[in-house]
DNA sequence: GTACCAAAACGAACTAGTTCGTTTGGTATA
DNA sequence: TATACCAAACGAACTAGTTCGTTTTGGTAC
């Protein structure tokens, strides 16, 4: 039984509508400005929701931001797995888009390795499951033979991640370069992901 | 003219150590907790200095962790052109033995890449130049054939970054696993990394 | 249609604690 | 005397979280 649902027959509901733009206004913010750096009072302004409500609904900051990085995390993986079919460059390469188109899902990821578990509480299981379903797919491209069975699987994985988001975190690419590069770069870059995965299956 | 340099012939005088006291607390605070998250008293307390001679030294609290900031980058600089003359596989592997070592730069890094360009002031001239370097010397690899002459040397060089720092953007590595992997864990990565590189100029 | 109810929400004020940055009075040293 | 320093305190702004009286809304009974 879906606790999503409403109760027989009645149209379902639109459920908690304040929770979910608190929620949205939350993600935005913390996306922007890391735990530490964001405010509880512009949240709610955004949310056009009193700060009231927001404590109604979540404790602490720290409770918001923990809700914030599940959602991220779900959507993040749901994105991915829709691309997990593919072969491993194309994977690569969807997930450069997915980080180009929203970048907000790895700005929180990297918020959450930064302000750390002692703050935070990260969903860790979540984590954990979709860390392990990534893996299988790098095991079974290996068992079909597209990916050199030679590499430590779990490796892999964070190799490819690595090569997706390297210009996010390369510095001169993130600090010094303009924001916004212009779409013949970004497609030269995913380009080179692409390749580059090519080479390491190889 | 180096204003570093002690006037005239006088014994090169050790210069401002409480200054150095300072940087040096503020350099673990920023690292750890970021400009958001930093505060003055633990610096000062950490430095055992006085806040009056924090704030003589230094105007801001950003002015401090642009200070910081510099002085990692033109470590880190230095760090790295100290294995700029081996090959790309092996000076990736010297890159992610400083990365073991001293997270800090890389944490440091993430902090100013995140926390932006409208608070912090970083010192891009640096960011451009060091940079420049190491595009200069794939190009150099590049001529002299042990690295393949196709790859934009730009790009090479920020997924040479990625796969570097992989394991600590990824999050069941970062977030997920317990801090501190043994010697053996350590070790294997390297390897991954090595290798990684090589697929890649091959 | 009206009276009524309970939950959800508003909004504005308020508490209590924190934090940056400044100032003050005093000590040691050269 | 001048410089570097410290310990302590202070002010002002900010911030997380709370409280409270009022209003809105959706539903139900009469």
């Amino acid at each position: 039984m879906n606790t999503l649902d409403s109760p027989s027959g009645l149209p379902p509901k639109e459920l908690e509508p304040t929770r979910q733009r608190i929620l949205e206004a939350a993600r935005a913010e913390f996306a922007a400005h890391g735990l530490a750096g964001a405010r509880i009072d512009r949240i709610a302004r955004t949310a056009s929701a009193s700060k009231e409500r927001l404590y109604a609904y979540y404790r602490h900051k720290a409770e918001l931001f923990s809700a914030v990085l599940e959602l991220n995390l779900i959507e993040f993986a749901r994105a991915v797995a829709q691309d997990a079919g593919a072969s491993l460059p194309e994977f690569a390469g969807a997930l450069y888009d997915h980080s180009v188109a929203h970048p907000e899902y790895l700005r929180m990821i990297d918020w959450a390795n930064l302000e750390g578990r002692d703050v935070i509480n990260p969903p860790l299981a979540l984590i954990e499951d979709f860390h392990a379903e990534r893996v299988r797919g790098v095991i079974a491209l290996q068992a079909d033979g597209s990916v050199d069975a030679s590499w430590d699987p779990d490796h892999l994985n964070a190799l490819v991640f690595g090569i997706v988001s390297c210009w996010i975190h390369e510095p001169a690419a993130a600090l010094a370069a303009d924001r916004a590069p212009d779409a013949d770069t970004i497609a030269a870059r995913r380009a080179s992901v692409v390749r580059a995965v090519e080479r390491l299956i190889g």
